[in-house]
DNA sequence: GACCAAATTAACCATCTCGTACAATTTGAT
DNA sequence: ATCAAATTGTACGAGATGGTTAATTTGGTC
């Protein structure tokens, strides 16, 4: 009967109206992270938001206070979901290196499907960070992620498939690193050297080159798949 | 006698004051760079720039149109100059092995130094590329960096150190990510993960981690430097 | 069915910000 | 002497923009 989903909260006739409060703000939070990650946070525009929601410009600030607090809570949302899924992956009950392997491209792709969630990031980083600060909640839960990888390493350490001195946070450095950059300088990027790294093939190449450069170093006999 | 440098173009008195029309664009320049990197495009505020310089609002107008302007002419001194850098490194006489540990150094210390440029990179990919686009200069100019790596990686596969299928652009790619994102994404890492490898020690074993990473799967031997 | 807090609507306001107009003076080259 | 380019200084207007005031509707409760 109710609208589990996330459907539209009300059929925008003016009078006559059903109250569902959690409808109106998962609406105006998935409106605002589509804004914010297209325009930035001074670069958004709240009338904007408001204009492509259900509901009023009233109704933005009477859930969210204000401009910032709604910035915050897109972000809060926006990490939630990630980190919901990668606790979802359940990489301890694979070997090692493939764990490894799957996490790598887990990200990898995860990252490229996502454009939104790494522009807001960038976005955050810009501001220095400020309203991640903010939140508790959000720190907390991403670190899980290294906890996550050092688990796997430790097990391939105990099997002796990995080296000893493999860091977990410069791993999980690493693969950030391609993962994010791959998207977030994909403009200027493909400008300067043409978009052939951005094409199918392109990605599966990058990917398994991300694979590759983590696993060389990290695993004690260099065969990371089918190379000669 | 005239101001070699980049001195500042008047002693700030009102009367008597000598005409110095570079002076004063570099001046307006440096300040719109520190600007316009601390606060993105639309964050930036014309009033601020115009006030922090030794010049008056009226001058950027007069020199540079508006706003847009001004960011895409900022944008194209940062790339500039960074690019002079790249070639000022000369590593054509250098050893393969040598040139590219070299090349993969600087990068990541220059851009860990330079963090106003990459925040300005950072800032036009939110932007989509945009203004990059509209500059035909800097894209030639930056495209002479893959050049010069893949000249590198051609000597070492003619000395038969590197191997065959080493794809310059996908290199370029890595070692950029890694460099990039060490710097665009610290606030938020840190905050997630402490400043761990934020620090002195940190930073010299991520650059360390840089070249193995890039190096092992391009070198025929893998022994990169000092590993057992 | 009266009542009230929460939810929602529509119009409104104060301020910020870009860019310009106006009005002049100084420089430096010819 | 002349004149265009460079520079100063101030004030201001139009429109964008974040945020608010005031009034209405809903839905649960007694």
């Amino acid at each position: 009967m109710a609208n589990s989903g996330g459907t539209k909260p009300k059929s925008s006739r003016k009078n006559s109206w059903k109250q569902n409060p959690q409808a109106v703000q998962e609406n105006i939070l998935r409106v605002a992270q589509e804004v914010f990650a297209k325009n930035g946070l001074s670069g958004a525009r709240v009338d904007e938001i408001a204009a492509m929601t259900e509901t009023s410009k009233r109704m933005v600030y009477y859930y969210f206070g204000d401009k910032e607090g709604l910035y915050r809570r897109t972000l809060e949302e926006a990490y939630r979901k990630v980190r919901q899924k990668e606790v979802d992956l359940d990489l301890d009950h694979l070997d090692p290196r493939a764990a490894l392997e799957r996490l790598i491209r887990f990200t990898f792709r995860h990252h490229s499907e996502n454009p939104d969630f790494i522009r807001l990031v960038m976005i955050e980083n810009i501001h220095h960070g400020t309203y991640l600060a903010q939140s508790a909640t959000i720190r907390d839960m991403n670190r899980g992620a290294v906890d996550q990888l050092e688990r796997i390493l430790k097990r391939g350490r105990d099997e002796g498939v990995f080296r000893q001195d493999a860091d977990p946070l410069t791993i999980h450095w690493q693969i950030s690193a391609m993962s994010f950059f791959n998207v977030s300088n994909r403009a200027t990027f493909s400008l300067i050297f043409g978009d052939r790294l951005n094409s199918a093939t392109g990605q599966r190449q990058l990917e398994d080159w991300a694979v590759e450069t983590v696993l060389r170093p990290v695993v004690v006999d260099p065969r990371p798949s089918d190379q000669g």
